[in-house]
DNA sequence: CCAAATTTGATGTACGTAAATCAAAAAATC
DNA sequence: GATTTTTTGATTTACGTACATCAAATTTGG
């Protein structure tokens, strides 16, 4: 049996109530008999009981999510995997508030940040934007003792507790990498499509892309990047105009919009043999996969990275552990034939 | 807030104790009494506190994971896996025991079953071996209540409530598709290096494969399989004596024993460029893979399947839903750029 | 209608922890 | 040494559920 408060008030010979003013750090205790009692948990190994704990306390943890208000298909899904989180609630004791800033918009999310210092939430959860004012409120808050998780998108140099998303740079590399395997001998140009080069993952993919094709691929040239600010329709005529270069074997597609970029590929390609590398997985680029008009597609799950981030917030609320390999998110690889 | 037990006695005009009479299916209640419970509880949307009731039972899971004592990195990893899951045991309240018996021997197997079945733990998770007597004995398990999940290897067929694993007939089709794409136009003739035919799981790799290579890679010859026993040794021979074949151009390795491949590899390939994706991410693969022996790595990730053998096991002991998405076991690809 | 059997209610204890109160003891201050 | 302050102990209640006991009410059988 593991032990209990009783077991460490009797081993450390002092009353029950001097344990639990130790535990919960109330006032009132001296240095010596503060030291005894922390020697017997240490000693007896003791962990509280988070399940009591909450139960006695009546906890809850009131965790709020950050999210542009971008209207693209990830985001959407990423909106509802927050949802579902929601309604898990009360087996999990939480309690989730979404709020929507403009997307781009420093300015508002260092207004949102500034408003939940108010607030006291146990945990925020945040898509963020990489601005230095931006950087210097997340400090300010971790400094509050926030916890604090970036979702999706880092906030690299911050004192943010843990990032709950994919290494862009890893998944630019290994759309590259893919890319120059599928082509093997061709030579030719790459067209890259992305949504903003203001986005830091954006960016990120695209540095690690390009170092890859530049140093392992010599026959392949990156073109300069399209930016099809995340819209189909936009896309699809950027695409549309590129392929009128005959010497394009090859696209990658690292942001939203891919659904101006697959009705660009099935006008304009039909006759030729590209291989084109998209990110994310949903209903559109999914169909493309399976009717080759994509040859892979690199995902990130946006599930697996609300269920982290939530867990993450709990467990720095609790000051516990977390499980370093299970909040891991990867960069998933689907082809037509590993489709969930 | 979430309605407790005493919102629903006083909802149906019962008294505590018949409340907790209809919850825990205790004996001495009308049925029309107990109706109007069930109707109080479907009303108010009651949801037992799990915590709160495991904290009054002192209740703990006693769980069994089965594994066969073969001798080889992915086992290992896999017993190590449930021995972090052992330390986890005091926080999750589970009390896991590890029993190991002789791989492909069905006989073994069914009798450590049938042992269980006096025992009585509250969930068993077992490697499966495929065979009829042991689908017999599973089904007999299930239908005594015993929550029972099969772990990396399946069987088909069975009772089992789930299978904590990946596709194994996706991964084999994933590596067809990749070694094709890699291989772009060359032609010529593909080793295939397995365990054992007499296991499901390389069976369904190698019939995945087969498929994808003859429909859309006809250019490609899928050799007949090698067979090294998982055995490093036997691998390395085998491999070493195909490759005076000089006709192959790839590999693919769906079991273990990739020690010895990789050393045949790397005398006998030198100054050829060979494409090859094997399977599991242990630390020989990994090296191979950044030093370019390797091409493409196929994983299963033994702690998630673990984790979620065991979330799976609880749930179904206390009749609970499970998210699906959380335990889909992924069919992880890792390339050099990728890898964790 | 009475006795026996069944069903229901009332109540208490327990699980491990939190939090509060009040009294007692010890330490610090003058 | 008396007084104030700080520290500690003892005790109680609560969280939501499980489980046991005993009494009371209701139903059933004869």
């Amino acid at each position: 049996m593991r032990p209990t408060v009783h077991d460490i008030a009797a081993a450390a010979g002092v009353s029950l109530a001097t344990v639990d003013r130790v535990l919960n750090q109330r006032p009132g205790v001296r240095h010596v008999t503060r030291a005894k009692v922390e020697t017997a948990i240490r000693e007896l190994g003791y962990i509280r009981d988070v399940a009591a704990a909450n139960l006695a306390k009546g906890r809850t943890y009131p965790l709020v999510f950050i999210l542009p208000a971008s209207d693209n298909s990830f985001m959407h899904g990423l909106n509802a995997e927050i949802r579902q989180a929601v309604l898990r609630s009360p087996a999990e004791r939480t309690d989730i508030r979404i709020i929507e800033v403009p997307a781009f918009d420093p300015a508002a999310l260092v207004a949102v940040l500034e408003g939940l210092s108010r607030e006291r939430p146990c945990g925020i959860a945040m898509v963020a934007t990489d601005a230095p004012e931006v950087r210097a409120v997340v400090d300010k808050l971790v400094r509050e003792r926030f916890p604090i998780v970036t979702l999706v998108s880092d906030l690299t140099g911050s004192l943010r507790h843990h990032y709950a998303g994919v290494d862009n740079i890893a998944a630019g590399r290994t759309a590259a990498r893919l890319l120059g395997r599928f082509l093997g001998p061709r030579k030719g140009e790459i067209a890259v499509l992305a949504g903003s080069m203001l986005v830091r993952d954006h960016r990120e993919r695209l540095e690690g892309f390009a170092s890859v094709m530049a140093a392992e691929f010599p026959d392949l040239a990156v073109l300069p990047v399209l930016e099809g600010r995340d819209d189909p329709e936009v896309a699809h005529r950027l695409v549309a105009d590129a392929l009128g270069n005959a010497g394009i074997v090859g696209v990658y597609s690292l942001g939203a919009g891919n659904r101006g970029l697959i009705r660009a590929l099935k006008e304009k390609a039909v006759d030729r043999t590209l291989t084109v590398i998209a990110h994310e997985l949903t209903a559109y680029t999914r169909a493309a996969l399976i009717d080759n008009t994509i040859d892979a597609i690199l995902n990130q799950d946006a599930g697996h990275e609300v269920r982290s981030a939530i867990r993450i917030l709990k467990a720095k609320a609790d000051g516990l552990a977390v499980i370093d390999a299970q909040e891991r998110i990867r960069l998933d690889i689907f082809v037509k034939d590993n489709l969930p």
